[in-house]
DNA sequence: CTAGGGTTAG
């Protein structure tokens, strides 16, 4: 059974593909001029993964350490195949333990969007006899929604009750994005007023969040910044997440003078950005080819200590690449391994776009 | 130990 997951799993790597893109020839010294910012930025060697993987997830890849040895002197988890493991083991432990590290695998598993594994072995659980909690229910919940599946997820709703258990926030917030995720936004809506009519649970800037999204989603720019005006009137105040959908949405839709709007609006109230805000504004820009704003934000930011990380250089490169700027992108690549930020697939995919352009570009010559 | 935000491609 778990060899067939497993197997599944290895199996689940996404297959590459090449594509092509279409070009327009722009200033490429001003966009050159975007590395020197982040060349000389760097104070320090930043701490760029928190450590809400640290449980599991150690920076276990920089060492050359055989990963087994390394597991069973700390006890840790660095990968699907570590999780499985450690699953099996406790499985077989007599007394078995509490459901809780069961549910830090599960945790794990599904933050990696291992979602069907997670459900198997949340099944093999309840057959050797492991009681779910709330946790392991929010996170079944969660994985069904994720596998489009709502219909499965609302039906662990049941499980609630037989097991004694009263849907919490938490589970409300995890099924109106489910909602979300299948773009129904209507019946998001839906249960969001019922959770405000029933009473049992307030709903908090989770659900807020989650609606904002919803709203972004749909392309409804308006009615998400609407959302927020009433929230600035209520007791739950945006925060940055909410701030970061909107000005990302915005984004998205290069209307880049509304984001820096919302941006001066949420610093003013006190709410300081973060990587993923300037991460969107810097996309913004790029898709405008504002190279000279993309500068001076990259600047702002590491000037307010607050650093790239992948999400920011798989931008750049792939600015770079779509520029045809394939050898700046490549030493935006050697900065990222130089801070210690290890290139995704997503950088190399860019990177690899970028050289079939090049390609194309020879062979017009 | 459970829920919402940023990267690629088709």
């Amino acid at each position: 059974m778990l060899m067939m997951m497993r197997a599944t799993i290895a199996a689940s790597s996404s297959s590459l593909k090449v594509g092509y893109g279409s070009r327009s020839s722009t200033s490429r010294l001003r966009l050159r001029g975007m590395l020197p910012c982040l060349l000389h930025s760097s104070s320090a060697v930043v701490v760029f993964f928190d450590n809400y993987l640290a449980l599991f997830h150690s920076r276990a890849s920089k060492s050359t350490e055989p990963r087994n040895t390394q597991q069973h002197q700390r006890g840790k988890i660095t990968d699907v195949e570590d999780a499985l493991n450690m699953f099996d083991e406790m499985l077989q432990r007599r007394p078995l333990p509490s459901v809780f590290p069961f549910n830090q695998i599960l945790t794990e598993l599904a933050k990696m969007k291992h979602y069907s594994a997670v459900i198997s072995m949340n099944n093999q659980m309840v057959v050797s006899g492991i009681r779910p909690d709330v946790y392991t229910l929010a996170i079944i919940i969660n994985c069904f929604c994720h596998l489009n599946q709502m219909e499965f997820g609302l039906s662990v709703l049941g499980n609630f009750f037989k097991l004694g258990f009263e849907p919490n926030v938490t589970t409300c917030n995890t099924l109106i994005n489910g909602f979300i995720l299948q773009n129904r936004v209507a019946e998001a809506a839906t249960l969001f007023n019922k959770i405000l009519d029933s009473g049992n649970c307030k709903p908090n800037v989770v659900t807020f969040g989650t609606l904002v999204k919803g709203l972004c989603a749909k392309g409804n720019n308006t009615a998400a910044i609407q959302l927020l005006k009433k929230m600035g009137e209520g007791a739950c105040k945006p925060n940055i997440v909410i701030y970061n959908t909107i000005i990302d949405s915005l984004c998205k839709d290069t209307l880049v003078a509304d984001a820096l709007n919302l941006f001066s609006e949420m610093t003013s109230k006190g709410i300081a950005p973060d990587v993923m805000t300037y991460t969107s504004l810097v996309h913004g820009v790029c898709k405008l080819h504002d190279w000279k704003e993309a500068t001076r934000l990259l600047n702002e930011m590491v000037s307010k200590h607050i650093f790239p990380n992948v999400y920011t250089f798989n931008v750049l490169v792939d600015t770079f690449c779509k520029e045809g700027m394939v050898q700046e992108a490549r030493s935006v690549v050697e900065m990222m391994i130089q801070r210690d930020i290890e290139p995704s697939t997503i950088t190399y995919r860019s990177l690899m776009d970028g050289y079939c352009l090049r390609g194309e570009m020879d062979k017009a010559k």
